[in-house]
DNA sequence: AATGAATGAGACTTCATTCAT
DNA sequence: AATGAATGAAGTCTCATTCAT
């Protein structure tokens, strides 16, 4: 918005997106509260006011970190949904896209996900009933689900309820690779795998 | 205010686990930020310097109180497995005393898997190969399995592969069932109901 | 948004004026401490620096306010002065607009009479002996209280003291109805014509 | 309540009351802004926190000193009521005190008096209706007024108003004594007098 | 076994001001 | 004449911990 030449330089990150990236990462090493002001003034090499010229509040700032990241997630997905395929291969796209995404992008899974964000960000909601009509990624899980179903690939059951089961289960998975770190990617592919086809076989008829 | 001789039986509590016990409410009440060693001494009407002739640290006192709850989770674990019964019997028993475990005491559950509390957690590991012989609970987990393939009840499969996807499935379940906090028993209730019979219907042959 | 051209009159306040306009009015709602620069900016429309670019220092902003209100309570004095009428007249007319131009400044008050903004009020001094020759103010109500004397009017005492002892009581009256802010209209006219009739009485012969 | 010895050695004041006092310093200094918990803690040579043990809040800081301060000055004008005397004495007699105890303490009548004191003492109201039910000092003014007035001895008044017009009158020539701090005493008690025959001429029928 | 007092660090946030553009 | 960015100091308060008694 204020860049100074066109050409993309590596300085030319903003402040503002400097102070967010830094943010995350403490976000997800230590939770809400080892985001201090303090710290994150220190990471970036600015004075503890300056922060604030760009985000008003710790709050601000956790709530643009949570939906940067949501806005990241649930373009993948529907992008998955988008390009089309059996209700199976749709699902198995999805479980190894969030899986890979989460392994890629540990420090905002874990901010995000992994958080109770504090005041800001009330957490994510997965469990409640009615989050598939609240929530975008639940929905389009829900859809293909009922999709499967009255196509008679899915064995018949609340639609929401298997997605969240769904939805839960692959969460686990991710948790640990981005817990544990050290994963090795093939074990991580076998491991997707094996998942992808425990499920796949719970769901059937 | 507190008894000085041995024959007043009802607070006989030693001071040691009156601390524990206040602490592990607090812990529970707002997670490790919001047990401060001041308020943990209004609780039980001690001094602040009082607690620390009883535990070094506050990390010693919440490694004892998460001590406490993992040797409970490993003894439930155990007692489930002792009691017999089928394969799905003792699987669906394991994943149903997993996610009530987590949701009494959410604490202990993150600083323990969700690696919140500070040096407290050593970091389970639970992805890596050959875990199924370094860990009581997956080598238990891979061994009904194994029986339940050898019976010819479930599908052939790699043991630990199997165990590790199905542990984190549950975990993930019981993930968002702490990190969530409110969810009312009844849909909890429903959600583990749904979790093992996907799981169970996935490792049918 | 703002004119760039002479022609639109509207708007033709120049942005000095403005800033004081706005500045006054913070500081009249929370005093002191409630003028800052950021809210005053914010408030005008304004970068902060801009406030720069017209007055030094807040302190200079601050001044300026405080001295064109006491020229305004100089002027008021000097016009009932001039106005004419009987020594009882005039010091009542002074008593109540005094009075009443403190209760509508009570910003303005505190500065230059009770000291409290920073280096802005000089320092009154009103008891010292010989305030008659040095301050126009109480020179001018010396002279009346001689007049009164010398027409028979008041009891014979000596002027300047008196004119402390006035002045200081009607100091006294303003000061309190500055400092409890609250104090409504009709109260305070009473308490007024109160303090006039006290003090008129008290200096009959 | 913790001395160590009964002997009121130089070093023998509690922290709270070398708290209370440096505080009531900055207090009648600045004002209620100018009371900073880090200043006070420098003036004192103790860490901020140390405050902390001995007064919960600012507020309650403040709220000490506004009081202790008070409940001294009630004490006097009790005092000078409860010798007796004409109403003409005891008023004489009242202002005489009033003077001579702001001119004493400065500190604290500045702290007290010359200050909105912030959200903890609310600051005195003395010019309200009802305050002479309210408050004892301007109870004991009013009645001492009414036996005046019911003796011939004053003009018949609303005696409330009158206490009022009497007491700013009084409080006024207390603040500039207070305030200009270099008055001689000569020159004061010259005032005093001054003043108070002002007064009570205004009182006679 | 317990206490009162104290500490140094750190929490979030606001302030007046400056500087390059 | 005005802006966006930044700063150092200060504001109140809480934290875990220590120490002499």
């Amino acid at each position: 918005m204020l860049t100074k030449e066109t050409a993309t330089r590596d300085s030319d990150i903003s402040t503002a997106d400097r102070i967010l990236e830094a943010a995350g990462q403490l976000l997800a090493e230590g939770g809400y509260e080892a985001l201090s002001m303090r710290k994150l003034a220190a990471k970036i090499g600015l004075s503890q006011a300056a922060i604030y010229r760009h985000y008003a509040d710790k709050d601000e700032l956790v709530g643009r970190i949570v939906a940067t990241g949501y806005a990241e997630l649930v373009a993948m997905v529907e992008g998955i949904a988008a390009k089309g395929g059996s209700p199976e291969e749709i699902l198995a796209a999805n479980i190894a896209a969030y899986i890979e995404w989460a392994a890629a992008r540990p420090v905002i899974f874990k901010a995000l996900l992994l958080r109770e964000i504090g005041p800001a960000g009330a957490g994510v909601e997965a469990l409640a009933a009615g989050v598939a009509r609240r929530r975008r990624t639940f929905g389009l899980l829900a859809e293909i689900l009922e999709r499967g179903m009255a196509e008679g690939r899915f064995a018949r059951a609340d639609a929401e309820l298997t997605a969240q089961a769904l939805w839960t289960a692959m969460f686990g998975l991710a948790s640990r690779v981005v817990l544990e770190g050290e994963v090795p990617p093939e074990r991580r592919a076998a491991l997707v795998e094996r998942h992808i086809d425990l499920l796949l076989r719970g769901l059937r008829p």
